[in-house]
DNA sequence: ATGAACCTTCCAGTGCAGGGGAAGGTCAAC
DNA sequence: GTTGACCTTCCCCTGCACTGGAAGGTTCAT
């Protein structure tokens, strides 16, 4: 399987999977005889995971530790949960604060009711902010 | 005032000003003989506004805009609420996307259970993502 | 034999908001 | 008269996940 089609079965570009090999995501794969890359369907189900991940809001690298883990022959499940442990505690704590932005603008916006055009204080840029 | 009492009184770093002065959100002060950049007390008021625009979730890009507005000699107002209104758009977009991905990485982390030990399938990476 | 469609490497840039540090000028105090 | 704290410009670096393009090699169909 050459790269561009692996790209096509993956959903992606040449240029990610070219990214994600020099990032330690996709392994190098063999090479054809004059220097194109060769994947095998693994790759496809890798890519799966990559993706799946990154959907979950993981980072690359934190994907790519996983893999690791996984290629050095062990089973990174324990892993998985601790990072989706870490992932909901960030999304709970970035949750709060945009819930508490909402609120603060809101509020702002309550404030400035109508848009009216009444200038601003001279020594202020706009009272509304 | 020199830049360094400026920033001490904004909270903020010089660095930071002359980024902002070529950014277009502080105007290009006096300098003094020596060149040195030489604020009056407005600059203060002004990176005042800036830290509010921050903490409201504009961009620098956007905070320009309303000064440049208010440097005009307009009021800024109708543009500033407009900002708030699409701010505050973008942040029930972000909080609903947010909520969506918590649901879905809680409902992982329940499928995990208790972090067991047993080995995935060999042709997947980890099942419990 | 030639053109399209693929592939290769390498370099550079994107957006955001600055930070790091070099090389050099200036000002006040001791 | 020199130390130390400040200032100037300059250019590069950060993180994140890629994307764009140049210059050149390969494969396949016509």
């Amino acid at each position: 399987m050459r790269i561009g089609e692996l790209a096509a079965a993956a959903g992606t570009t040449t240029k990610a999977l070219r990214f994600y090999e020099q990032a330690g995501l996709l392994l190098p794969p063999q090479r054809t005889p004059a220097g194109y890359r060769d994947y095998t369907d693994a790759a496809v189900s890798r890519l799966d995971f990559v993706r799946r991940g990154q959907a979950a809001g993981l980072t690359l690298a934190q994907i790519r530790q996983v893999l690791e883990v996984r290629d050095a022959g062990q089973a990174p499940c324990q892993h998985v949960v601790a990072l989706l442990d870490r992932r909901l505690e960030d999304l709970d704590a970035q949750l709060a604060e945009l819930r508490t932005l909402r609120n603060s603008i809101a509020g702002l916006r309550a404030r400035a009711g109508g848009a009216d055009e009444r200038a601003c204080p001279e020594d202020q840029v706009c009272r509304y902010l």
